[in-house]
DNA sequence: GCTTTTTTGTACCATTTCGCAAAGAATTCC
DNA sequence: GGAATTCTTTGCGAAATGGTACAAAAAAGC
């Protein structure tokens, strides 16, 4: 036999658009769903949060909502997972990047206050502050996560100030990990206050004068 | 008529023990009532805590918890006012105090991580914190509490780094307002770290290291 | 002793919550 | 076209939630 006309057999590791799956399609795209979840819990918090208020926020009905991402808790794991990754992807290059460490800092806080004061009702804060606040202390896996959460922050900020005196920026004498928690506070901070509706110019204020003592008081 | 051996109308002004009340007395004490309801508060948070688990730490039953402090959100209001007047006290005097400015931030924050890491099961946190990243968003008269918080948090932070300057433990050239949301954002990172359970040794050594900062490296 | 006042205790209600079972719809495979 | 598969839809149900009505209880006033 020849080529049948037909789709033949090939293989296409990674399908990229149609796995062509099995039974009815999903009436939703998942990664959408999930950023909708996500809008929900940052705006209200876990507990605040109701599953009607998710389906209708997903567009997924209750037991499809189940189905795609468990129970209300699973889904919660799954969306700050995402916000994670997110946050990574917009911090990311900012961190590899090759400022100067002023510049640099400036551009991670900016960054990080359109993160913490988006939202349509109210500024939504950083959602692994405000996990440590509500769901970390009882649940231990989400407790993994916030504290994975705050030593990548720490981590990322010591490696730029380390970077910053590699480059004669800083001085030697200057502690890299005590910077980066001075930095990580100033992130913490911001997010709370941000959370509780301070002005963003009160907020860059604050990081602005973290910067200035940070990189050595004097102009 | 010459007094008769009834007890006699001694007015008895600001009446301490027993306002002699007029229907059947209340079997719980208020104050110590209201302070079981806020470790739950605290140790839940708001939308976490029912009014059973209210019920059933203060030892009231519901109708009298609503006669006594009003709807779930008038007991929470009432059970936060009490947590800040408590830390009040519990700050106040080292705050006024004449101690070198290092010993004043060393004793200020080994308070704060008490009272943070208080609690039977699981750490508290600061409830200002906590309440700022949840209730605080969408209720404009816990907003307004919460912000009056970290205003007097960082006032009392100037006034204590201005008389350093003034007694010439810091140089003048420092600015106090910044130094002040420093240590405020000291206080908001541990406060945050605490509650996600990172052990105090951890926060003592941020804290060491915020206060070399602050009071200019050189140890 | 009787009334008045204040609080307690029991019981209840309407609503919301999370989760699931079961039947129907849309697609692929043969 | 029919079976198999996967998802959607409707609807249910058991539990929990915030709040309240109402009668009984405990004190003071007269």
């Amino acid at each position: 036999m020849v080529q049948k006309s037909k789709k033949p057999p090939v293989p296409r590791i990674d399908a990229p658009v149609q796995p062509k799956r099995r039974g009815r399609p999903r009436a939703y795209e998942p990664g959408v769903a999930l950023g909708k979840a996500l809008d929900l819990f940052r705006k209200d918090g876990f507990a605040a949060t109701s599953l009607d208020g998710l389906s209708a926020a997903t567009g997924m009905n209750r037991p499809s909502l189940y189905g795609a991402f468990g129970d209300k808790r699973e889904l919660f794991i799954k969306s700050y997972r995402r916000y994670r990754d997110d946050a990574r992807v917009a911090m990311g290059d900012i961190f590899r990047n090759e400022l100067p460490i002023r510049k640099r800092l400036e551009r991670i806080y900016a960054v990080a206050l359109d993160i913490y004061l988006s939202g349509e009702s109210g500024p939504r804060g950083c959602f692994t502050v405000m996990t440590a606040a509500s769901e970390a202390v009882h649940d231990p896996d989400i407790r993994a996560m916030v504290l994975e959460g705050f030593a990548e922050l720490d981590k990322a900020f010591a490696t730029c100030f380390r970077l910053a005196q590699e480059k004669g920026e800083l001085p030697v004498s200057a502690d890299a990990t005590v910077l980066a928690q001075l930095a990580s506070a100033t992130i913490h901070t911001i997010a709370i206050r941000a959370r509780a509706q301070v002005p963003r110019k009160e907020l860059e204020a604050i990081v602005n004068g973290a910067i200035d003592v940070m990189c050595g008081a004097a102009k």
